[in-house]
DNA sequence: TGACTAACTCACTAGAGAGTTAATATAAGC
DNA sequence: GCTTATATTAACTCTCTAGTGAGTTAGTCA
């Protein structure tokens, strides 16, 4: 640890002492590798910041991927379990009549809920999820290890919601609403300046106002329009 | 360049050599760029896979950074001005009155169309756009500077097109929209697996077919909860 | 033909980066 | 209070990387 922060507290046993230091690294390393990427990050820039030897990572880690990991999972846990909670309550709630647009709030707003009130640390980690999830090489099986029970709960709900659509529609319907909301999670900053700072990547309030919205009209009409194609 | 390749084409002048080179590293690097992104990658890897000294690649393009940009610009410039010209020609043929989903079908249909007949190249420098999208490091000014004008010209058609919808509810929906654009040019694959192979990354033509449609009612429909909410 | 120049390579440097192993300090447990 | 286990650092190694500057080869043009 510093010696800055040594001698505040000294009253921590050993195994405090531990988690707390990995908490540390942890925290670090997803702020940084939020925002450089696995490649533009170093050991030692993490180590740097921590106050530690860059070596005590390894000790913990064994090696860099394997932090990236823990890095990930740490939160991707939680947010996969809760939304799963929340789609489950909804399907009870509805007696098996989900709407599509309830069914997305179920997903979405659960989620943004998180980021909004979660804190610093839960806002890195969804622009790392972000990076992840655009990420051809290793990110997409992790997004597959990490999330497909809680898609595929939401596809299930869709499907009952909109029983006359194709599952490719679905499908593609999901699609873009991932895309919106792994672009929302960057925070790049590419809104404010294009709105002339009307609008704030930060502002998730104003995404979590209208993205579900803005989806379920979306799958309404696309499976509409491919019903109509379907007959012609 | 290898010695394989030397003897084919001998006639060739000074001139035509190094432009063929020079687009040849391009072509390598934004193929393995587009992989591994910009850390990913060294400058070594791009020139064994070429057939050339590491150091050509200095010799080009002066630093590493510099090939990136290049490779990006290449073709950032030809799709930004090819959608600007469609979405012209689509302002005058509908007089000032357009719709929204013919003004996303300008800007999202071009657009696909040229990664569905451009070749692999094109393909591989969507898939690199896509993480420069999500990258708020350097990526959103690379972004903003070669796509302002274009995005600008399609939310002034959008504008058009829902004269009593807020600015911000137009800014909202291009956010999501160039998400969901951003994750298809990704290609992650994970569609392919989440569907169980019904639907697949490389299916641009599957995603031309939808996501305007798609994107318009979601327009719609924000406008329309935006313009009950105000007025409560 | 011969000077000139552009394309390209070679041998290096300086430094970073990940990771290993041995040493030290400190708290825990008996 | 002594031993052991754990946390942490220091010293090092080994590989790789971007980049430089001098050199080589081969078209180009007067």
């Amino acid at each position: 640890m510093s010696s800055a922060a040594k001698p505040k507290r000294k009253r921590l046993t050993k195994a405090e002492q531990r988690a707390e230091t990995i908490e540390q690294i942890l925290d670090t390393a997803e702020y940084l590798f939020s925002k450089h990427g696995l490649y533009g990050v170093t050991l030692k820039d993490v180590a740097k910041r921590v106050g530690v030897h860059h070596t005590l990572l390894n000790y913990y880690f064994e090696d860099k991927k394997k932090l990236f990991d823990a890095v990930f999972e740490r939160r991707a846990v939680v947010t996969s379990e809760r939304r799963m909670r929340v789609l489950d309550e909804y399907d009870k709630k509805t007696k098996g009549k989900p709407t599509v647009e309830g069914a997305l709030r179920a997903f979405l707003d659960t989620d943004l809920d998180l980021y909004i009130e979660g804190g610093e640390g839960w806002r890195n980690y969804a622009a790392l999820a972000s990076q992840v999830a655009n990420t051809p090489e290793w990110g997409a099986e992790m997004m597959d290890q990490h999330f497909d029970p809680v898609v595929l709960r939401l596809i299930d709900l869709l499907k009952k919601a909109l029983p006359d659509c194709s599952e490719e529609d679905i499908f593609w319907g999901y699609h873009f609403v991932t895309g919106a909301l792994m672009l929302t999670l960057a925070r790049t900053g590419r809104i404010d300046k294009l709105s002339n700072g009307l609008c704030e990547s930060d502002d998730f309030l104003a995404v979590k106002e209208r993205m579900a919205s803005f989806m379920a009209a979306g799958f309404v009409a696309v499976c509409k329009q491919q019903k109509a194609k379907r007959k012609s």
